[in-house]
DNA sequence: CCGCTTGTCGCAAAGATCGGCAGGAAGCGA
DNA sequence: TCGCTTCCTGCCGATCTTTGCGACAAGCGG
């Protein structure tokens, strides 16, 4: 398991939340793979365990991990949203649309871009995961200039 | 008008795609008013133009237009996607979570950025318009450390 | 250990977005 | 201008996600 059990239940009890046998179970499919997991799969290893756990349970509980900094969500774009425990070093994916792969990178570049955001605008950036579209290497090789 | 007739109808000619008066109504719907609008919005606008366009139509058409690169999505996270007339220099928002209030800014930080993960990782970044959440100059003020 | 308060859950229904299908129209060539 | 081909549209239903509501249970105080 990636999470420690008393850290979570600390971060969810800080915040004003409850810790419930749902959101634990809820947090062990997120979990429970490599990488981040699209929402369905996250439900069907909950209902693996629990069969009367509901969708809008597992939606709701999601949304709280990700408000509360346990998880974090990325967009696809490919209908559904993936999820991801949240791990220290913030990171970043690159998806092509050339070959549908993905990169993870690290946090290096955009540290530098959210602190030139700061100065320049005195907005604090805490978006901490993007997913940027484009092409990799090999698809821009192929498809040429 | 915001767009221009020639430009956007050789665009989609270019494209392989049919320039239709539903697709002129979409559009002229998403440049009606300022900055972004919400697909609600803009679907409102056409069915005053004509009752008989569908949400689907609308749907359709918007996904093409950020597909062939004439008008930009932004998820604001307010439950419904919003539509940008594409402009000549892309930029970027800012959403702050305290006041909900957004402004824009140009690429030239993201820019730097873009071009270090090339060099970096060899991934060319189409993304040209990003929404990023946080906190603005008043309510970091407001809301202290 | 018992009951209270209040956040959560399961359910159902609504809202947002997408996909299949058959009729209709844009754009081409005659 | 008249068809023809192909793409587009409107309609309908599917899918993903959110929300309202009453029942339920986590965590507190006694």
């Amino acid at each position: 398991m990636t999470h420690h059990r008393m850290r979570w239940e600390e971060r969810l009890w800080a915040t004003g939340h409850r810790v419930t046998r749902q959101r634990s179970l809820i947090l062990d499919a997120v979990c429970a793979g490599e990488g981040h997991t699209p929402l369905g799969e996250i439900y069907a290893r909950v209902r693996r365990a629990d069969r009367s756990i509901d969708r809008s349970t597992v939606y709701r509980a999601l949304r709280l991990f990700v408000e509360v900094g346990l998880v974090v969500a990325a967009d696809t774009g490919s209908g559904e949203t993936s999820y991801e425990i949240k791990k220290p070093r913030p990171h970043h994916h690159l998806v092509c649309r050339g070959c549908g792969g993905e990169q993870e990178i690290g946090d290096d570049a955009t540290a530098a871009m959210f602190d030139e955001v700061r100065r320049r605008h005195g907005f604090e950036i805490a978006t901490d995961h993007l997913v940027l579209f484009g092409l990799c290497e090999a698809c821009r090789c192929r498809a040429g200039p």
